[in-house]
Formats: C-alpha cells, structure tokens, sequence
RNA sequence: GGGUCGGUGCCCGAGCGGCCAAUGGGAUCUGGCUGUAAACCAGACGGCUUUGCCUACGGGGGUUCAAAUCCCUCCCGGCCCA
C-alpha cells in the first residue's frame, strides 16, 4: 500500500501545494514539521490528528519534527479568529509549554535511527533574532499587500467593530521564518497543518524559496466538523475541549466522548484516529450502516484512542465503568467493582453525622459541584435530572444513611452522564 | 490628539426614565423518544435564608421619588481626520 493512496483512503489531504510532495513521502527520507502553539494547559483530541499524521509519516521512513511554539505563542495566531485576543504571560505559556512538550513525546519515536523523531522548540530562535535582522531578512519578503489580502485574516480587517493589532498580524511572518529555520538547521522540506494553516504554510514554503531557490511543501490536514457542522472535539458537557492530559479529561470520559460519536462523522474518526487496516475500517463502516444500534464503530474507536493516549488498561477500564454505569443495578455492585467503576468520577467527602442528620438533596447537589449553584441544583431536581444511586430522586426528602452503600458511598448523578461519588467520613 | 459611533446576561442582539432580572435568536442544560446517538418535542436558563430579598446592563460620580435608559468623567473598541 502506497503512502499517498493510505492518506487519501483516510482523507488527511485537504490541500498540498505540489503532488510532488507526496512521491517524496511515499519514499521516505522527507524532514516534515508540525507547529502547536502552547495556547491551552494540554494538547487535546484536535492536536492528535496531525501528531498521528507525523507518526504514520515516520513509519514509512520520514522524519517528523513536533514544533512546540514556544514562541509564536507570545504573538497569538490571528488565523480565522474573529476577535484579538489577549496575550499570554510568559509564565504561562511556561507552563503550558511542559506539559505539551511532554506529550507530543508519547506519540513519535525518538530512536528510530535517521528517522528519529525531534521535538524542537521556535522560542529558541524567535526570541533571539534581532528585531532589525528579522524586518530586513524576512519582513522584507512580503508585501503588506499580500498579507492582506489573506483569507485567514479578511474578517477582522473588513469587520467594523473589531480590528487586527500588528502584533497578531505580523504572526504569520514567525511562521514563515520557522519554517526556513528548519528548513536551513534540519533539512526540512514540508510543514504539515490544520486547513486554517494553509496561509501560514505557503508564505513559509515561499519564503524558503526566495531565500535558498530551494523548494519547500506544505499540506493541510481537512477540519473536522461534526455532524451539525460544529467543531469536533468539544466534550460532552460544556464546552471544554477533550484534552490529552487525564486530570483533566479522565480516560473514561475520553472514552464516553467517543463511544457517543454521531454515526456520520465515525467512518471519518476511524480513518483519522486509527491505524487500522482499510478492510477494518470498510467493515465497521458496514457495521454502522446494518447495526447501528450495536455501535461497533464507535467502540472499537474509543478503545483504539484510549488505549493510545492512555493505556490498554485504562481502555478496558472505562469500557468496564461504562457498562456498569448504563447497565447494572449500582447497588448490587460489590465495593471494589463499585469504587473503579467511579474511579473517574470526582469525589467529595461527607462526615457520617451531617449525613445521619439528613442532608437536603439540592445542597449536597450543589456541593458536589453537580450545579453551579443550590438554584440551579433544585431545578435539576425539578426537571428529574437527578439520581441518586442510579434511582431518580426529586429532592422532597432529605437524604439519609439509609442511601449509602456498603455503608460509605453515594453515587449521585446529574443528567445522562455526570457522576459524583460522596465518601462518608 | 480631534471628530464620530459603540461597550447590555455564555454569545449575538433589543430596550433608551417607572410595567426590566431586562423582548428575541443561538449556545447550553434537564426531561421525553432512542442506540449512553442524530433529528424531533417539552421545559429550564443571575443568586439567595424564594409570597420576598440581593446583585447586575464597561468603571466611578451625579440628576431624579425612580436610571440599562438623562448628565459628567474615566477606561476599552470600531470608523474618519491630523
């Protein structure tokens, strides 16, 4: 199987400046970049399909390099943002910086001789370059009026209630000079991105060649849209993205976000997220057509991803809870079963008195940060959105000691899927 | 620096002295249906010690019995001019 002929099956290929990129890959030997700016504490579901884009660019002999954006995070990407938004303090971008760093490190392979993988970072010579050096070696190569007149950043010029700074503007100028960079330092010859990049990339291949005459590639990676058209990659429950990091997104919520994937965009998870084979992903597309009440797709999807980010374990571990929480009576769990089925959930811990005492149910909803507020939590209880031990409570009676099981713990839910353990103490 | 327009709840956006916790849309949440889905339907959507009270319409000050609405001032943004 050509390399070419994989990422077209999965459909990687939004755009590539020159087809001659691909031969290249598919013979291996290419030096390729991906850049991820340190804008959030954790890489998330998004960022792993051009780190997995690297990883299978590796397999077949490529050298991929992960680009930690030490600093173009100072600046802030303008690209299609409709609005300026606020710098970073160093200090967090510091921080966000080490634990990106970290991850983008579990994916690559770092000792694969000519191929190894390299994690490099572009605060190391952004923020060395002399200011009048940069204005005249790579300013000088563009002209206002091309920048312009890019799609990335249309909005915010033609819009009346919101500008561009110069700072976000000239952001795309660090790209490019990235890229000649790597292109000078380490050989690299394609940038790989998300299709809003597509901008960024070209001025960075172009710039490589109007400075060396040599040619540089760039390819876009097409955006993932849910079914509705909104952004993939949102969890669940608010509008938190689904990170990377497990204190953050537990593997079982990972999990769950997964295995609740809308049977249209499956077909396209599978080919991004796995490395399965294409007569494994045209079977399970088959599945999701002619049993889409079994959710086979959506399963075998959120054990391959969880199991990559977070372990096999942890997989089988979600999958187990998933069961237990959706299926089984809860009070018939014994202790152990019950305590790593909820394992994921937070927890919070109750003193046995204030319990024996009887606890009003929308005050413990609310303390266990199931609602935001104790009027809130009531109208949960309201609308029945509440549960306590899988059995719906509606808030009229104090809870009591009568509730715990095995003595200890209460299991209270809001909606579908938001889980708290209360531990007696 | 000058002129001008604007800053309203998570977002967009009405309101322009009392009937305003503030129309409408979107997002979100809960329930129903279902496949722990989508679509659809219904409801909720500032807080609290909830027949009431408190906090809110960029910040501060003022006028008034009464201000999101009027005045002053400061901050922030757009546009035009210098």
């Amino acid at each position: 199987m050509k390399l070419r002929d994989d990422l077209q099956f999965r459909g990687l290929i939004h755009q590539v400046t020159d087809d001659v990129a691909l031969e290249q890959l598919s013979a291996g030997g290419v030096t390729v970049y991906v850049g991820f700016d340190p804008t959030g504490p954790s890489l998330h579901l998004g960022h792993l399909v051009p780190i997995l884009l690297l990883r299978r660019l590796q397999l077949v002999g490529n050298r991929p390099i992960s680009l930690a954006g030490g600093g173009t995070g100072l600046i802030g990407d303008p690209s299609f943002k409709d609005v300026e938004r606020p710098l970073l303090s160093a200090e967090e971008i510091e921080s966000n910086l080490v634990t990106i760093r970290a991850q983008l490190g579990t994916f690559l392979d770092f000792d694969a001789g000519a191929s190894s993988a390299l994690l490099l970072n572009n605060a190391q010579w952004l923020t060395t370059i002399p200011l009048t050096d940069f204005l005249r070696d790579v300013g000088k190569h563009f002209t206002v009026n091309q920048m312009i007149a890019k799609e990335a950043v249309k909005s915010r010029l033609s819009r009346d209630d919101v500008g561009i700074s110069f700072t976000e503007f000239s952001y795309s100028l660090l790209q490019a000079y990235d890229f000649l960079r790597l292109h000078l330092d380490y050989g690299c010859t394609l940038q790989v991105g998300g299709s809003d990049q597509w901008g960024n990339i070209t001025m960075g291949a172009e710039l490589v060649r109007k400075v060396t005459g040599e040619t540089a590639y760039g390819l876009t990676l097409p955006l993932l849209l849910r079914a509705d058209g909104r952004k993939f990659g949102k969890s669940e429950s608010g509008n938190e993205n689904v990170w990377l990091d497990p204190e953050r997104t537990s593997p079982f919520a990972m999990h769950q976000f997964l295995l609740n994937s809308d049977d249209v965009v499956t077909p396209q998870l599978l080919r991004y997220y796995t490395f399965l084979s294409h007569e494994e992903i045209v079977e399970l597309d088959d599945a999701i057509a002619s049993a889409p009440q079994e959710r086979r797709a959506q399963r075998v999807l959120a054990h391959h991803v969880v199991a990559m980010v977070h372990g096999e374990a942890a997989a089988l571990s979600a999958e187990r809870a998933g069961r237990a929480l959706f299926g089984d009576e809860i009070r018939s769990l014994d202790e152990a079963t019950l305590l790593e089925i909820v394992a994921d959930a937070p927890s919070t811990t109750l003193s046995r008195a204030e319990l024996a005492a009887g606890v009003d149910a929308a005050e413990l909803v609310a303390r266990c940060e199931l609602a935001t507020s104790k009027a809130e939590a009531r109208r949960y209880l309201e609308q029945g959105g509440v549960y306590l031990n899988n059995e719906r409570i509606d808030g009229s009676v104090p809870i009591d000691a009568t509730a715990a099981l095995h003595d200890r713990y209460l299991v209270l839910r809001r909606g579908r899927r938001q889980t708290h353990l209360v531990i007696l103490a």
